[in-house]
Order: C-alpha cells, then structure tokens, then sequence
DNA sequence: CGTCCATTTGAGGTGGATCAACCCTAGTGG
DNA sequence: CCACTAGGGTTGATCCACCTCAAATGGACG
C-alpha cells in the first residue's frame, strides 16, 4: 500500500500537493558508518509527510538532519501511540527484519540523510565494526522503549509529563531553552494521554514556577530538579 | 549491589536458604550460536530467585531450557512493569551495552543455559553470521517491546488481557490448552493494570465462554476469533 | 484585520484503582 | 484421612485520576 512512497523518495517529485524538494548530496552517513564512506542522500519532506508506512518494505535507513520526526503505531480505530520522536542527528527506520515496524512521519518540514538498507547490510557483512554498530543502534532503541513501557505502564500524569521535559530538555535544550516541534496532540499519543491532561499538567507545572514559557511551544525548566524527584 | 549474585550463579552453590544445582553440561548454545560450538553451561534458580538485577554489569547471556522468568523495571516506591516474559527456549539477558536494563527473576524453579557475554561478542567479532544473530534476538525483542508500548498506552484492560492470552497461547499452549507459570500480579504487572482488574477481565470472558478455565492458571481457549477482534 | 488552528480551561462522566471481604485449593501436619 | 493454614484468586463497594465534551482564548499567518 505504501511502497510508491519510497520508490519516489530520493528523486525530486510532487508529494501529497506539496514541492519536497531532493537536494541530492555525496555525503557520508557519519552516525552510522563514516568510516566506511558510504553514498548518503539528503532528502526533504513537508510538515506532516509520511516518510514510511508501518509494515512497508524497510529499503532505506534516515538520519535527521534537521527537523524532527514521529515513529507511531495505529490501532484500527485511530488510537495511536507514538514511540518515539527523532530529533537532528537521530538514526531511524534501522531495522533487522524486512519491514518497517512503526510508520514515520515529518513533524515539521524536516531534512534527512538516507542510504540504502541494502548497502548498510554488505557493509556490516564485510566489516564487524559496522555491524557492531548496528547493533548498537538498535539496542539503544530498545533501552528507550524499557523505559518508555515503565512510563506508560506505571507512572501518573504528571510523572510522565516530567519525564518527557527532562528528556527533550536533554536533547533539544540550547541556551537552557527548548522549543519543542510537536504539538500536545503528539506529546499525549506519546505518553499515553490526551493532549488537554498534557496541557493541564504543563500549566500546573508554571504556577509552581517549576517552568515558563514563552510561547506554546518554547518552554525554559526553572526547577530541573523537582522534575527530577517526580520522574522516578 | 548485585553482583555477588552473579559470581555465584556458575557454581554449585546455595541461595537464599535454598539448594540451586548447578548442571555443568557442556552445551552449544543452539539459538545463539549452534554452529560456533560454544560452550554453555547450564544453572537452576528457584521459584522467585533473582536471575541478575537492574543495572548490574552483564556478565552473561541466558536461554531458558526450562521455567519461566520476568524481566522488569521498579520505581522507587516499588511500582513495577515487567517488560518480558521470558520462556522455554528464549534467549534474555542479551546486552549491547555494559550492564542489564532490566531485573530478571525466576517465576517458577527455571534451569537456564548460559554463555559468557565475552565470549559471545568474541564469536561475533570472528564470525559475522553471530554478529547478524545478536542483532537480530536484540531487534526481536525491540519489536516487542514496541508492540507493548502501543498496548500499554493505549487499549483497554479487556483489550489488553486478549492480547496477553493471544501471545500466551501462541507461546505456550500444549494440545489448546496453556498453563501460566505467573501470577494474576505478574500480568497485571505485564498489563499496566492491577490484579484485580485483571481477574475480572478473566471472569468476564469466561462468562462469555470464550475461554475456560481448569484451576486458576490452567486456561483454554475457546474462540480465538473474538480475542483476535478485541486485541487490535 | 480576520481566519484558522493550537492551546487552555471548565464541567461532568467513567474505567480502572483501591480497599475490603470472602473463597478456593494445595500443602502440612496431626 | 481429614482439619488446618496460607497464599492466590475472586468479587463487591467505593473512589478518583484521567477522559470526554464543550467553550473560551491566543497566536500565527494570509
């Protein structure tokens, strides 16, 4: 169902009425394997674009170069539940198995690196480190996913909310201010909340003075450390 | 804290107030690696033994020859998800990294077969098919874990508790019939739910004869179409 | 300046948690 | 062989954290 997606992705085309331009770069995929000077291509996709589809053919692997992504799944009725998000620098779609286990999603106009699974698979056969790596990143993937079912298994609303401050203040904070790129639609589906239950919480998070904003979405902690107490 | 535990575990030795024989048995460890010829050896806890605890550096690789273990994360007021079931022929404990993510204990007396961590990554450096063999028991376990954040987030205590006899009954049923070496804590543990929740979800669907029970753990199946169309 | 959508806030409902008996069964010991 | 016990499981009553539905507010952008 979605595979003319990928079959259009590295070449310059019209997409859901919307230019995404390719800017077509010889670049070397660094996160993953830049040792071994594998042919990376940059690629862009509007806000909202679906990058791939759950159960679609894995046939690339991405690394954010600028903007940010959602991996989600989808129950028949619409539940969704996001499981993570992949900000610059992340590598996602990395898969072992033939197909893509969670769709992807460009939160906001977003640019990628991308190189095929294929050539990443004869470079990890031929090089043990390379496959190390892989490894790895998978690994890592999976840690985030212990930690993410013990928040949606066990902690309260604003456990959670906690937790994901302090995560997205470790990775997107600069200047002890973050501006997040999802909307708290997205932030519910990825704590397992509604998005009014997230917006309480982070409202009662500024009357305690424990966060300001400046908009919506640009957001300061003034107090990490009652974050910290609350998120264990 | 921990690792006492684990220079014991290889040695005939007694935990606990209890005799844990050890079966030193040269063994290959068949899904790991069956064609390196490792060497395992083999181990036996006790119903509720400690296997390796949270963040203990991992020393060793286990398969489960015979019995049941969870693998799980605590808060630090004791709440509890357990993120795995492990049984009969799986492998757990399996680490990129330095130490295990998650706490692993025997539900019921378990023998386990075990490898040596190091001599498992030496394997992989050899031999790139280990290498691919480790990736994969790790992205395995990631695409479980992934199906469980989407369950933990977002269904329903009965869509849940369909979705855990579906996957039992796959993993465990003998001639339609499944014997649960775990508690009605453990699911609900596993579930996101509590105890009790979880035995009236049981009741309810055996009410509406769509399982049956013969003791509490002893369950068959009766119409599998409709756990299939409330789990999704 | 007006429109649109994201966000906030309010009011009320509910699914699952909590608290509390009670029951069942396997194991123990007389 | 049976009475007793202890721990797991079931069921009932009540509570409450979060969801749902609704409306107001605000900010970005044409």
């Amino acid at each position: 169902m979605l595979t003319q997606t990928l079959n259009t992705q590295p070449i310059n085309t019209q997409i859901g009425g919307k230019i995404a331009p390719a800017h077509p770069v010889a670049d070397r995929f660094g996160a993953i394997a830049g040792h071994v000077g594998l042919v990376a291509t940059e690629f862009s996709y509007c806000k909202e674009e679906e990058i791939y589809g759950e159960d679609e053919p894995s046939e690339y692997v991405y690394q954010v170069v600028s903007g940010a992504v959602r991996s989600y799944k989808l129950l028949s009725d619409g539940r969704r539940q996001i499981g993570a998000f992949h900000l610059a620098g992340d590598v996602f779609g990395l898969e072992s198995g033939p197909t893509h286990r969670l769709a992807a999603e460009a939160i906001i106009d977003t640019t990628v690196r991308l190189v095929k699974r294929a050539s990443l698979e004869q470079a990890a056969g031929a090089d043990v480190l390379v496959a190390r790596k892989l490894w790895a990143i998978t690994a890592s993937e999976l840690r985030h996913a212990e930690d993410h079912m013990l928040l949606l298994g066990r902690k309260t609303a604003m456990e959670r909310v906690a937790t994901f401050l302090l995560e997205m203040d470790r990775r997107l904070a600069v200047a002890g201010m973050m501006a997040l790129p999802m909307c708290r639609r997205d932030i519910g589906d990825y704590l397992g909340l509604t998005l009014e239950t997230v917006s309480r919480a982070l409202s009662q998070l500024q009357a305690h003075g424990i966060l300001g904003f400046s908009g919506a979405r640009q957001i300061v902690l003034r107090n990490r450390q009652s974050l910290l107490d609350m998120h264990v």
